[in-house]
DNA sequence: TGTATTCCCATGGTATCCCATATTATCCCA
DNA sequence: TGGGATAATATGGGATACCATGGGAATACA
């Protein structure tokens, strides 16, 4: 099963192209996908990418709902309307889409950030800022869950 | 499977002709449709559009009522009485009927939306107001449910 | 015979493929 | 262990193929 960890950072060209970076084209290939799954992050200026893994959770997750209820409907739309499948190329590049490049505010630069299943396109520099509000979030937890470690630990390294 | 995901929006000619955006003819090639089979939304300004994928759903859905009982009439006669099977050209376009562009409102360009087995035609204007919404119908679901279902990882995870 | 529909071809724009190259990482052997 | 050779990766650019769209000719229809 493919997993993705770890951050990268890779340049936009002039015709919008951007690497895979290598281990997560890899981790692709592992999962069977033959193309870029990506979708919007809800109330966050990121991308969530992945392949069949986080197909399947959307999937899932719409399997809820019968079709032709209204629920189905809404949930489609933002979940698969919004939704887009990015050819992968011989060289292991995809070429973001205007929407996707406006959601998240790419340009010039996309950072890679794994999270286990599928991983997020960010602006370098906003994913900066959120870097650091998610350690200081986990900071703050710390404090107040005092000594319990295990707790703590899954959300330390998940951040990292 | 012939699987619709993203939204393309193309142009109305004046022989009210339009294609169909390329990627969801590939799925219909898939579900191995040679007609377009539309029918209009229930309760909505958009005409749902699709393969046998969308006609096995609406077979199913009338299944589930018995002949002759009034909810079978109401169905029926909703889901069949105004569909229609359009013709696909040599170029993958298709000509909207009058009956179709009134319901939707179609006038000048009209919004393909992907929604897993079927998707939806849109006015673009009317379009953009319904993406709204389903938006914020996830936001709030994702608000409502806990942090723990698994069905809800996707919407729920990649936030913290 | 006039009107509407279907088929076929032309075209501009864009995305896709393919190859070149620089830079970095990996390997291998002294 | 160090340093050079080799492979992999990221990136740029040109040629090609595909797609959406428009229009005309041929065909069906009434």
């Amino acid at each position: 099963m493919g997993r993705y960890v770890s951050t990268f950072t890779n340049r936009i060209d002039a015709k919008s192209r951007v690497s895979i970076p290598a281990p997560f084209r890899l981790a692709l290939v592992k999962e069977g996908a033959e193309q870029l799954y990506c979708c919007p992050t809800l109330d966050m200026q990121a991308v969530d990418a992945g392949g069949k893994a986080l197909q399947g959770r959307i999937d899932e997750l719409l399997s809820a709902y019968p079709p032709f209820s209204e629920d189905y409907e809404y949930f489609s739309t933002a979940l698969l309307g919004d939704s887009e499948e990015l050819k992968i190329d011989g060289d292991g590049r995809v070429v973001l889409s205007d929407t996707i490049r406006n959601h998240a505010g790419l340009d010039g630069k996309v950072t890679f950030v794994g999270q286990g299943y599928k991983f997020q396109l960010w602006n370098p520099e906003r994913f900066e800022v959120f870097r650091e509000e998610s350690r200081s979030r986990v900071r703050a937890l710390r404090k107040n869950l005092g000594n319990n470690k295990s707790a703590t630990a899954v959300i330390v390294e998940g951040q990292e």
